[in-house]
RNA sequence: GUCCUGGUAGCUCAGCUGGAUAGAGCAACGGCCUUCUAAGCCGUCGGUCGAAGGUUCGAAUCCUUUCCAGGACACCA
């Protein structure tokens, strides 16, 4: 709706431009001006090219808006201001009519066809099957999924998938801890060394193998039954954290399988074929340096193992094999020096390694009392998941993680997440849609029936004006963020649309004696209510009926 | 030493493909409930945008140098 205006009118600005030779080089952009004195909408484009015209901003700005008609462009004022800036007042009339379609398409309303159904594969958490999820992956996973709701309303075909590290040294580690465990469990004699996995759920692991089986395994071959009861137990645990914390994979991908297919077996022997490896010292090293990796890489260790790059490569071709051509890796701060790594092998092996994006997020610190909290009192490592969930609740945990960019190194202050009041900004918007729920409720139980208008006939329309503004932009926020992966700023507008809510509903007595006007206002709050739901929903946080 | 992130109000953070007087929340202070939820609204206070140069009509934003903080520089994953 916005668009279709600003886009008429980019039209019509670059006919009058080239009317005037200016080439098609520099295009129109909008902004949003901080002050409303300024307009709804503005240009610098006259400033933009002074320089080229030779003329001073005014006097083009002037030429420009002397030559567009308002009327067919739902304007009721173009004006010249500051230096040069074009200032645009949009019909406001017009624009209300945004309230009607959000009623029409519902929790669509913002849906884009932006992605084209491209295929887009959005892999993050990733975490070992050896313990609990910590307060980074929490961020991770957050992110994540947040951003795969967002791409699947912009359009993309998205789908989620967790990696299971089910097959290098650290399974083998996890298994012969448990054995260990339950070892001990029958008072034999058991060894944990510094590579053991010390954690309580271990041992619940061995007891659990105990109970079912007995002392079957102290005489016969344990490793692969412990294997699968460890890493069913422990990816069960996975799934129950991020499902309190909203998240559900669609897909949990084993680095085992790619073994078991041969997959890994394939693409090192391409590599080799290819001439892209070369033996060093009794290793077999890839010639990633040859894309843009500041040193070559072992593939193949000199004790004939393989390091971690072999199988990623494998799992990273499976990936483009599936015919997904945007991949997207959520990775913490300490992955970084691996990007190039990975994206060189890939161009190696003959895969784009520009489908592939690496999104890397910032440590987090958990802070109480001012200080960091580094001990967890359920890991006895680092600050879990769970901890965290249970200490603010998954929505006000998301809201924060998700309401600063991955770039920031990120401070989490129990202490004020915890605080069930104004200081955690989700309830600012859950209570918004809270509110709107309360007045549809007070109204049905006067017994009136809510009928949605199609037309506002006796409501000021200034008076609507600040929340058409923002609901008009909501399509725009999902195609910036989607594109640019920038989730903090669903949180942003959710605040800005529930303060405006909560404005107006300070400045306006909702339902009255006068039944006409108390439809219009409950349109125009319902369509509100939609928008703010989707909102939240985007980023994984649930509303409230009722507060 | 090299590379990646940050450094913006007392605190947590936006703003960074250059644009009009640098924003929000919290904290502090002052108002607003005989009216649909005060988890709210309205207002005040608060800034040499780490520092120094440069680019130009214009720089928090771009470039260079530099200082702080976190991270990475494996035949670990």
């Amino acid at each position: 709706m916005i668009n279709e205006i600003l886009n008429k009118i980019k039209i019509t600005i670059a006919n009058i431009l080239s009317e005037q030779g200016v080439k098609e080089t520099s295009e129109v952009f909008f902004d949003i001006p901080k002050d409303p004195a300024f307009g709804d909408y503005s240009t610098n484009i006259a400033m933009r090219l002074a320089k080229i015209l030779k003329k001073a901003p005014i006097v083009i700005a002037n030429d420009i808006i002397n030559k567009i008609d308002l009327t067919s462009h739902h304007l009721t004022k173009a004006e010249v201001a500051g230096g040069g800036f074009i200032n645009f007042y949009i019909d406001k009339k017009y624009l209300s009519n945004v309230i009607f379609k959000i009623l029409e398409e519902k929790e669509k309303f913002g849906n884009l066809t932006l992605g084209n159904h491209e295929k887009v594969l959005l892999e993050f958490v990733s975490a070992n099957p050896t313990g609990y999820l910590h307060i980074g992956h929490g961020r991770g996973a957050a992110y994540g999924d947040s951003m795969a709701r967002i791409m699947k309303k912009a359009g993309f075909d998205v789908t989620t998938e967790h990696y299971v590290n089910d097959a290098g040294n650290q399974i083998h580690n996890l298994i012969e801890s448990i054995f260990a465990r339950y070892k001990e469990l029958y008072g034999k004699e058991f060894q944990l060394d510094d590579n053991s996995y010390h954690g309580k759920e271990i041992i619940s692991i061995a007891q659990k193998i105990k109970t079912e089986k007995g002392e079957y395994y102290l005489t016969n071959p344990y490793y692969e039954y412990f294997r699968s009861v460890g890493l069913s137990y422990l990816l069960a645990g996975l799934k129950k954290d991020l499902q309190e914390f909203n998240v559900v994979f669609d897909d949990w991908f084993s680095e085992k399988s790619l073994y078991d297919n041969g997959e890994v077996e394939k693409v090192l022997a391409r590599l080799k074929e290819s001439g892209h490896t070369y033996v060093f010292e009794g290793a077999t090293w890839l010639k990633t340096t040859a894309y843009t990796d500041e040193k070559d890489r072992v593939i193949i260790k000199s004790d004939g193992s393989l390091t971690y790059l072999a199988p990623d490569i494998a799992y990273h071709i499976n990936k483009l094999n599936r015919g997904y051509t945007l991949l997207i890796d959520v990775l913490g701060a300490d992955h970084h020096g691996y990007i190039n790594r990975l994206k060189s092998a890939i161009y190696l092996y003959g895969g784009n390694p520009d489908a592939i994006n690496i999104d890397i997020l910032q440590m987090v610190r958990a802070l109480k009392d001012g200080e960091e909290l580094k001990m967890s009192k359920r890991s006895g490592k680092a600050i879990t998941l769970r901890d965290l969930i249970d200490e603010v609740g998954s929505d006000a945990l998301r809201f924060l993680y998700i309401s600063k960019s991955l770039s920031t190194h990120m401070d989490l202050d129990l202490d004020l997440a915890i605080k069930n009041s104004n200081e955690n900004p989700v309830y600012y918007v859950q209570y918004a849609y809270a509110r709107i729920n309360s007045l549809f409720r007070v109204f049905s139980e006067n017994n009136q029936e809510f009928v949605p208008v199609k037309e506002f006939k006796v409501l000021d329309i200034n008076e609507t004006y600040n929340l058409v503004k923002v609901l008009l932009q909501y399509p725009a926020y999902i195609e910036e963020v989607a594109t640019k992966r920038l989730p903090h700023k669903i949180c942003q507008y959710a605040l800005m649309l529930a303060g405006e809510l909560h404005s107006y509903y300070n400045d306006h007595k909702i339902i009255t004696e006068n039944n006409e006007e108390t439809n219009e206002r409950l349109t125009l709050l319902k369509a509100v209510q939609t928008v703010l739901k989707d909102s939240l929903s985007l980023i994984g946080v649930g509303i409230k009926e009722k507060m």
